[in-house]
DNA sequence: GGAACGATCTGC
DNA sequence: CAGATCGTTCCC
């Protein structure tokens, strides 16, 4: 499995949102290793009303305007984390939201995270608690070695005909069909 | 300084 | 289908 190329990650939110499904994501938090296969994604980017970095850069979404390949965590609702991959050259606000994995391998962690139940890891907030990604996972860098959290190409293509459909829980630009999932 | 509002999830 | 729950944002 070879580590994401950061260079890949460097253009249309949702061009690189299309490209990011069937990637692997590896997370290692508080001891416990999960890899997953990333099978649902959304793209937001600066120009969407709809995305945290519309109305320009805050505390909050700053790591959104940093260079690609960092995680921008935040939290919903008061409860819930959501993790994006931050895509587009640096400067940009423009970032890809996770919001659904299969697990590769695991599978016990998650269901000592997620409790025994169906539906572990298919929404953004589930995702975050089965792989332990919080708000102290904001910033980290997913194409480096090493880190608590990588994101691989473990040689499986993106679908080629992706699943299209609108955003999720948007009260803005809710006609834009920028969320993509495996068929 | 305060109020309103979430890129959601769960259980009733 | 409503409630949880709290950080962020924006307006006074």
């Amino acid at each position: 499995m070879r580590l994401f190329d950061r260079t890949e990650l460097i253009g249309p939110a949702e061009e690189v949102a299309r490209r990011l499904l069937h990637t692997v994501l590896r997370v290692d938090a508080d001891g416990s290793v999960v890899t997953a296969r990333i099978v649902e994604v959304e793209a937001y980017d600066q120009d969407d009303p709809a995305s945290h970095s519309f109305r320009g850069r805050t505390k909050r979404n700053a790591t959104m305007f940093g260079p690609p390949g960092h995680l921008y965590v935040y939290l919903s609702y008061g409860l819930h984390h959501c993790a994006n991959v931050v895509v587009g050259p640096d400067g940009r606000g423009d970032a890809v939201l996770l919001r659904a994995v299969d697990v590769i391998d695991g599978l016990d962690v998650v269901r000592r995270r997620r409790g025994e139940r169906r539906d572990l890891t298919n929404g953004p907030g589930k995702l975050c608690q089965a792989l332990g990604i919080e708000l102290s996972h904001d910033g980290v860098d997913v194409c480096a070695p090493g880190g608590p959290v990588g994101l691989f190409d473990d040689g499986t293509p993106p679908p080629t005909t992706p699943i299209v459909g609108p955003r999720v829980g948007l009260t803005k630009a809710t006609e834009t069909p920028w969320r993509f999932s495996s068929p």
